[in-house]
DNA sequence: TGTACATCAGTGAACGCGCGTTCACTGATGTAC
DNA sequence: TGTACATCAGTGAACGCGCGTTCACTGATGTAC
């Protein structure tokens, strides 16, 4: 049972993260300021230090989030009976509703900063999620020399998958960040096309089993 | 005829571009700081303005230098013959040689910036070459809805091409940089295994004719 | 060759700004008897 | 129910830092006659 003291405390620590999401979202990361968020709270700058030790820790708080709202997104579209283009367009969605938030974890790394060990975990999840769908529809073995050297590692990913499995999860994901990470970035502005039809085209090769 | 002075003026102003990469490479571009650069070079800050207006404009030169460098490498490769995969991995190259340059141009755009619009044409120069090695190979029309999108629009790339070529080349483009940003920003590191394998798996099914 | 002048590189002081973080403190809220 | 105490949120002053940019200036280098 929570105090309406700690409730309090946890309301507040939100709130600042909100307004934390703010900053980020208006002008990245790096111009993350205590001291800003607090006069947009209306308190004073030191007031912070009792809800997060410092500007790192609050950095840190938000990633952990990043990849949280990532990880939830990809497994609901999962519950809801999603294929492969399914996934991969929940990303795209999650990435568009804010794209602050996906540069935060797949932009330029903040200089200075080292995200937590914990993230690996749920970028497994994502993975665990998108090795779980290829198994499904199933892959032949192509004994490409990566799809070797990807079999006599260690598997990642929370579990053991064929290479195969592996493999195609990681084209996956590399596909669908080419996309996003320059569409994000704003590298298609002066191609006058719809990112959307772009996407759906890698996706085409991408989802269909065999090879 | 370059007067000594003159000379002398763009020696001082490279050495400058050449501690302001240093600085980038070491921390980012948001880091980047006049007066930090000036105390390298033993000099007073306010003697940089005499050879760039300001902080934006020495940022905007390094991005112009960064997308020249690139265009460069491209071009180079592809005088050399590189075919397809050949000019990919002088992509790479040219990525791994400095993965700050690479994020200046393709990481987060740094906050309340906005890059030079002649950018846009070098950027189209790499795009070109990629497009016209793609003319050499051939490719059969797929008429996939992003196809029929293209074929519908002004080509860009300084030139006209078949919307298929034009396809083509964007998936080769996205794809390198699907590897390449995430392999730059670090998320392969958790996972065992060598990316450059992963790079020339994705390159295989890219660069084959046809489709 | 020498003199008068113009050009321009670089300085130092100053302005105004913002930041993260520490510390001793006030005052309100909760808790134990 | 009331009193004594502990907890803890938030303040305000302070420290030390760095930054971009402007401005009046000195002094060296080049140029024209």
């Amino acid at each position: 049972m929570a105090s309406p003291r700690e409730r309090y405390r946890l309301q507040l620590q939100a709130e600042i993260k909100r307004l934390a999401w703010e900053q980020v979202a208006a002008s990245g990361a790096t111009a993350l300021s205590l001291t800003a968020i607090a006069r947009e709270l209306g308190m004073s700058g030191p007031a912070l230090y009792r809800y997060f030790a410092g500007r790192d820790e609050l950095i840190t708080a938000l990633i952990r989030d990043a990849y949280r709202s990532l990880a939830d997104a990809v497994h609901s579209a999962a519950g809801d009976g999603a294929d492969l283009a399914g996934l991969a367009r929940a990303m795209r969605c999650w990435a568009l509703a804010d794209r602050h938030r996906y540069l935060l974890i797949f932009g330029t790394p903040v200089p200075g900063y080292h995200a937590p060990a914990d993230t690996v975990a749920v970028s497994g999840e994502v993975m665990a999620v998108v090795v779980d769908a290829y198994r499904r529809i199933g892959c032949e073995p192509a004994a490409t020399p990566f799809e070797d050297h990807l079999g006599s590692r260690r598997p990642w990913a929370g579990g053991v998958a064929p290479a195969v499995t592996l493999r195609r999860a990681l084209t996956f994901w590399t596909r669908v960040h080419g996309v996003l990470s320059l569409e994000l970035a704003g590298h298609f502005e002066g191609m006058d096309f719809d990112p959307a039809l772009l996407f759906a085209d890698e996706l085409d090769g991408l989802c269909r089993a065999g090879r």
